[in-house]
DNA sequence: AAAAGCTGTCGAAGCGCTTCGATGAACTCT
DNA sequence: AGAGTTCATCGAAGCGCTTCGACAGCTTTT
C-alpha cells in the first residue's frame, strides 16, 4: 500500500503538505498542490481510511439500519438505501449497512466505536426503544419515519395524514359517498409503525369533513386474503365505490378480483393505492396513486445529516408533503349509487 | 469515549493485556480476564474501531456491491442484502453497502483505502470491468452471479442452467409438447448478465433432448408488455400449454390475461415461475415455481468471503442446486393438445 | 540441581494519518 | 528601514490500538 509519507518523498514535500493538499484546510501554493497531486496520480494513492479515522475521529460513515423483516415495502427499503448510499457518496460519505437484529445494540455499537459518524433509522415505531440511544448522544442521526415523541429528533417521512386525506379528497370529490380502505396486514398496526395510523387518521378525518363513509378493514395481503376482505367489505357495505388500498400486496390481487366479479374499473368502482410509483404504474390498470417517495426520503435523510455533521443542521420533522397522481383507475361515481 | 487505557488502568493491568483479552490471542489468567471483562463491562468500553484497522490492518468490513438499478429482482436483491448483513454480523464483520454507480473506482477506492477487508459484488455481468482489479489484488472477494471467465474467483449462483431444464423437465412430464417462455426484459439479454442466457440454455437443450418445441419471447414485464408478449406467442403457437415465466413482473399480468381468455390454469395451460418463493406463493394461483435462493446465496457469500478471510478458502464456483415446488399452476396436459 | 520450557504479563514500537505551533520568506505599512 | 502581516511549508506529537520481544515466576525435564 502506498502511503501519505511515499507521496510526499515522491513530491519532495512534508507529510503534512500533502495532508493539506488532501484535506485543503490550509492554503498550498499552485506549483506544489499539483506536484502533489500529480504523485498521487502516480502512484496510485488512497489515503488509509482507519488512520485517517483514528487521526481525525471522522469515519466518513454513515450508518443506516434497515429493518430485518422482508415482509412489506421491500422495494421501498430498497430504494432508500440505494438512495441513501448514492447521496451520501456525493456527499464523501460511505454507507454502513446495519439490520434491525441487533436492536440497541447497534446502536451502541456504533456510537461507541466509531464506526460511524451519524446514523440513518429505517421502520421506527412509536415508541422506539433505540430513540432513547440517540437522544442521550451527541451522534447525530436522522430517522425515516415517525416516532410518537420526536423532540430532540430529526424525522424525514411522508405526510401520511395528508396522503389519507388527499384519496378520501380525490374520490370524494368524484362523487364517491361510499368508501373502503383496504389496510396494512394487523401486524402493522399492532407493530405501531405509526404510518398507518397516520393515513388512516388522515382518511377518517377527512371522510367526516366530507361527510362520506369510511371503511377501513386491515389486510394481509395476497389474493386469499384480499378476496376475503374484499367479500366482507362488500357484503357489509355494498354500496361501496371508492377503494384506498395502502399494501402493495394486495393491490394486484384486488384488481383482479373486482375484475372477476364484472366490477369495471374505473366505471363501477375507484382505486387509489399508496403505493411505490412503479407498482401503481405496472399494475394491470395503471393506478391513480400517491407515490411513497422513496429516494426523496433517503436523499432528505442524508442532506440532513450532512448538514449537522457539518454544524449546519436543526433538529425537525420534515414531512414530505404527498401527490395524487391521476391515472386510469378512478373515475366519477356510477350515478344511482349509494 | 472509553478507551483501552483507560480499561486497563481501571482493570489494573497493561493495556496490552487487556487487548490479549479482547483478542485472545495469548493465553490470560482466569481472574485476569475477568477483572478486565468486569471492567470493560462497568465503563462500556467498544474499541475504536479506526484505531483497530489502523493497528491491525483489519477493518472487520465486508463491501457489498449492489446495483444501482432497481429494475427488477430488487426484492432478491434486498434479501440477499440482509443476509449478507446479518451472516457477516454473525461473523463479526459490519457491511459496506456500495452502489454500482462508482463501478470499478469503488474496487480501487475499497481496495486502496483499506475501508473493507473483502467484497461481494452483486449483478455481476458475464464480462464486467471489475474483474480484472479483482483479479489484481490480493483482496478476497466473491461474485453473486456467474462471470464468463471464472478463473481464479469465487462465485455463487442458482444453477440457472439446471433451474432451465428443471422447468422444461417439469412440463414435458406432464404432457406438454409446446411450451413458451416468457423472458426477462430484452434489455436483461443485452447486458449479458448471463443468467438469463443460462436458463434458456437449459430450457433449450433440455426442451430438445426431450423432444418438445419451445418458443423463447423476451418480455418487458407489466399489464400490457406481457399482453403483446402473450398474444404473439399464441398467435404463433397456439397449442402452447406450457408456459415458463422468468420475470417478476409478468407473473401476475400472465395469470390475470389467462383467466381473462378464459384459459383455466392448469386445467388449460400450466405456468412454472421462476422467482422468490414469496413472489410464487402470493400470486393469484400459488405458483409451480423453482425459488431464487436469495438467502442462501447471500449466506454462501459471507461464508465463503469469511473463509477466505481466514486463510480456509479457495476459489471455486458454487452452483446451487434449482428446486422446483410444484404448486396449484400446473397439470397434466389437456388430451388432445397440440 | 541446573537447564529448559511454560505461562502470564508488561513495555514499547509503530500502524498512517491529522493538526498545531513554529519558521522562514516574501510583502506591506509607516 | 524596521516592525508587522501574510503565505507556504515543515516537524513533531498524538489518535487508540495491536503485536513483538522480554522477563519473572513457575513447572518439568535431564
Amino acid at each position: 500500500m502506498v502511503t501519505l509519507a511515499e507521496v510526499a518523498q515522491h513530491a519532495g514535500v512534508s507529510a503534512s503538505t500533502v495532508s493539506y493538499v488532501l484535506s485543503g484546510k490550509r492554503s498550498i501554493s499552485t506549483t506544489t498542490r499539483q506536484r502533489v497531486e500529480q504523485s498521487i496520480r502516480e502512484l496510485g494513492y488512497h489515503p488509509n481510511a482507519g488512520a485517517r479515522a483514528l487521526a481525525s475521529s471522522r469515519s466518513n460513515i454513515i450508518a443506516l439500519m434497515v429493518p430485518l423483516r422482508t415482509d412489506m415495502y421491500v422495494p421501498v427499503m430498497m430504494e432508500i438505501a440505494i438512495a441513501v448510499a448514492t447521496t451520501a457518496r456525493n456527499h464523501g460519505y460511505d454507507v454502513l449497512l446495519l439490520t434491525g437484529e441487533e436492536g440497541p445494540d447497534a446502536v451502541r455499537r456504533v456510537t461507541g466505536s466509531g464506526l460511524a459518524d451519524a446514523m440513518i433509522l429505517m421502520d421506527v415505531e412509536l415508541d422506539d426503544e433505540r430513540l432513547p440511544l440517540l437522544r442521550g448522544t451527541d451522534q447525530p442521526s436522522v430517522l425515516i419515519g415517525l416516532p410518537a415523541d420526536t423532540s430532540g429528533l430529526t424525522c424525514v417521512d411522508l405526510d401520511f395524514r395528508a396522503t389519507g386525506a388527499l384519496c378520501v379528497e380525490h374520490l370524494a370529490m368524484l362523487g364517491h359517498r361510499d368508501i373502503a380502505v383496504i389496510g396494512e396486514a394487523p401486524a402493522v398496526y399492532e407493530r405501531h409503525t405509526g404510518f398507518a395510523e397516520r393515513t388512516l387518521d388522515g382518511l377518517r378525518s377527512r371522510a367526516q369533513e366530507l361527510g362520506v363513509r369510511l371503511l377501513h378493514r386491515p389486510c394481509e395481503g395476497g389474493y386469499d386474503a384480499t378476496a376475503v376482505t374484499l367479500a366482507r367489505i362488500l357484503d357489509e357495505r355494498p354500496g361501496t365505490t371508492g377503494f384506498v388500498v395502502q399494501n402493495e400486496s394486495a393491490v394486484e390481487p384486488m384488481l383482479a378480483l373486482l375484475r372477476q366479479q364484472g366490477r369495471a374499473v374505473p366505471e363501477d368502482v375507484s382505486v387509489v393505492a399508496v403505493c411505490p410509483e412503479q407498482v401503481a404504474v405496472q399494475a394491470s390498470v395503471r393506478l391513480t396513486s400517491v407515490a411513497i417517495p422513496a429516494q426523496e426520503m433517503g436523499r432528505y435523510a442524508v442532506e440532513y445529516l450532512v448538514a449537522k455533521l457539518d454544524g449546519r443542521g436543526t433538529d425537525d420533522v420534515v414531512l414530505i408533503a404527498p401527490e395524487l397522481t391521476v391515472r386510469a383507475s378512478t373515475g366519477p361515481a356510477p350515478s344511482g349509487s349509494s
